[in-house]
DNA sequence: AACTGTGAATTGTTTCACAGCT
DNA sequence: AGCTGTGAAACAATTCACAGTT
């Protein structure tokens, strides 16, 4: 339900961008695909926003929520595993559009290690948790093979780590308090195939 | 709860890797953080598998699941827009993994379409429903930008389109019968922070 | 003794429907 | 009239707990 939070956020940006001052639970829900029942449960969480009679004013709602979401300063985030996967991520700038922002790479190839990669230095997977802990960040986005991301993870962890994004294929087991995120990009073209599968037959 | 039968199928596999004939509902879950009861009421929905006092067998579960999930074949996909993201994909290894073979590339750039990217031809996006229908593609691949996924979506459903896994940053309205997996990176970091920042304080 | 399959109980989420505000 | 906020109702998912099987 916080991860709805960050969908209305995105879309009042859109409308606040199309210099849309007012909108309904119901227009919100239609440009998300949602009932404008839930728009309001969800949005009543985090306070009371809306007018009656009028609706939600876009940019007083949209500062709200970012505020709510902790959202209304930048996160530095680390990222390891510079393979395709992150390196693609690392030239993106979705990230860094919604207030993400890399401050260090990490890899175990030794070639890559002290190299410039994307912009960014590359640091041995070794110094993870130290360079965590003194950069104070807990936003890891994991891009490592499935064989070392369970112990990859666990450093993260000791570097205090809070929230993962796991872009490796297992199941990852952390302390309580730590949040994954597990990114899983085959299992959801599974479940494609499965209604594809039991469509026409 | 179907997206957790890829997980168990995956599980599967590791274990028939590592040698192993027979696994219990409890092993199967604490591989993957969950239930013993929640694994047996998953793997109940597609048939009885287990053996009482004993357990699962690996190598006929997996198949038994495999077939149920339409994946004992080979599953044509299609992908559309090869920025950053689009090319780790083609680069990646993991969906042919998994039974996934990408068929055809599309993009919208005129300087691309024609070229070779990644070993695949690149096509021009106007042709996508075409060659869906042609080559009876149903699952799609989405990593174009946020303002052109809606129109090139509807074109992939002309096409055919079943599935779609979309990784731009919008809601997709489409016609019922047609499954979309949004795969939004920036929400899930999003969700992270959230908690990051209510954790501490 | 070990383990499955499944009804019943619990917990969580979504939808309904309406009182109350502007 | 139009819209919010929210209890109550409906629905869905998870967990419990145990009868039944090997």
């Amino acid at each position: 339900m916080v991860a709805r939070a960050g969908l209305y956020l995105r879309q009042l940006d859109a409308f606040k961008g199309q210099g849309v001052h007012t909108v309904s639970s119901r227009q919100l829900g239609e440009a998300l695909n949602l009932g404008d029942a839930q728009v309001r449960k969800d949005l009543a969480w985090f306070g009371q926003f809306g007018h009656p009679g009028v609706g939600y004013d876009v940019i007083d709602l949209a500062e709200s929520l970012r505020a709510a979401l902790g959202l209304d300063r930048v996160w530095p985030v680390a990222l390891v595993g510079v393979g395709n996967l992150g390196r693609a991520l690392l030239r993106d700038r979705g990230f860094s559009q919604r207030g993400f922002q890399v401050e260090c790479v990490f890899d175990k190839d030794p070639r890559l290690v002290g190299q410039r990669c994307e912009g960014f230095l590359v640091e041995p997977v070794e110094r993870l948790a130290e360079l965590l802990a003194a950069r104070r960040i807990v936003l890891v986005v994991l891009c490592v093979p499935a064989d070392q991301a369970q112990a990859v993870a666990h450093r993260a962890v000791e570097g205090g780590a809070k929230g993962i994004l796991n872009f490796a294929p297992v199941a990852l087991s952390l302390p309580p308090g730590v949040d994954v995120v597990p990114v899983d990009l085959s299992i959801h073209l599974e479940r494609l195939a499965y209604h594809a599968h039991h469509a026409g037959r």
